[in-house]
DNA sequence: GACGTAAGTAAACGATGGTTTACATATCGA
DNA sequence: TCGATATGTAAACCATCGTTTACTTACGTC
């Protein structure tokens, strides 16, 4: 009756993918150092051992769900014009925590995951947004990039200071929105 | 001879001190999770167990440094006509890393010891400077203080990813000061 | 000058957590 | 159908690290 799909009682590739969605999720809400593989394998109803033998240990599954969140979000494919708007909407209104840039700050702990982080981001957003910028200070400008969205991130996830931290205070959200908008418009 | 101060070879005072010492430059460098107590009172040169005996433990020692740190260095003593450009001095050219606000992003990872750099730093930083902004906007001002702030730490020390990380580029440098000063002047 | 207390040390304890090893079982081709 | 291999599990391993305990030694006081 339900062998309709032929669902296999094992597949790699699916405990794989299973163990891949588990560690994007851990690791943006408890970070790298706090989320244990236990954690990890425990969600995806898998075996902790199966970490070290599809990713080689827990820095490689960092490394791949970092890299697999870092594939679904990209910035450079914004309209320029309203391009301010448009990021903070899309910072502050997901709500999905397994966006790149939160991810980030899960690594800053560790030596080893830091570095992954760097490369990746370095990579991935940084170069990427340097040349959609394009201009003789397309380096100034990705780095101001950088810079806002990191204070953006670690002030509302890492150090909720105000009272208005969770949401987006309105006059904040008009300065943030100004702000980024000002780095295209340089 | 050399008994002239009549160092004493027993001092409880100075042992504390020097183990606080060490712990502001170790977790300053190394962050709260990978800081280990050996590290620390290795450099102070004691021995470990007196983290315990002191301080009561790592994180109340974390405290204890995280709070002298925020007692050396006072954001709201300088001259509001030149607010930027002296707080960007203060920032890029501060070579002792013992600086409050790195030091927040060292306790990222734990999730006890950033409850606790976030109410210090909520307490001794983000206060004062609203009171010292004053007006209507106040907290607008403090929190745009905030994530210029951890935004520029953040991307200098934690992620260095452009070329012209380590030393603050000049046009960078120019924007941030009249960032700052901006926030000042709404 | 001996004694009690404070200061300091060395070593072991205990918990945590990533990883490895040994073993069980489902899948698939011959 | 029967193995060979791939898939998955359970348990132990092992290193790290904060902390505690037992012990030693210097300092101040009667």
């Amino acid at each position: 009756m339900e062998t309709t799909i032929e669902a296999p009682a094992r597949d790699a590739d699916r405990t794989r993918a299973a163990i891949l969605h588990a560690a994007q999720q851990i690791f943006a809400a408890k970070g790298f150092a706090e989320a244990g593989v236990r954690d990890i394998t425990a969600l995806a109803g898998v075996n902790p051992s199966l970490v070290s033998r599809y990713f080689g240990g827990k820095l490689k599954l960092f490394e791949a769900a970092l890299d697999a969140a870092l594939n679904t979000r990209l910035m450079t494919d914004l309209p320029k014009d309203q391009f301010g708007k448009m990021i903070v909407a899309r910072f502050a209104d997901d709500d999905d925590r397994a966006s790149p840039l939160p991810m980030m700050f899960s690594a800053a702990s560790d030596r080893e995951a830091r570095a992954i982080a760097q490369r990746l981001l370095r990579e991935r957003v940084f170069e990427p947004l340097k040349h959609w910028f394009g201009g003789r200070d397309a380096d100034v400008k990705a780095a101001r990039f950088m810079m806002v969205s990191l204070g953006f991130f670690a002030y509302r996830d890492q150090l909720p200071l105000a009272e208005f931290a969770g949401r987006v205070e309105p006059r904040l959200r008009q300065w943030l929105e100004r702000e980024f908008q000002a780095i295209v418009d340089a």
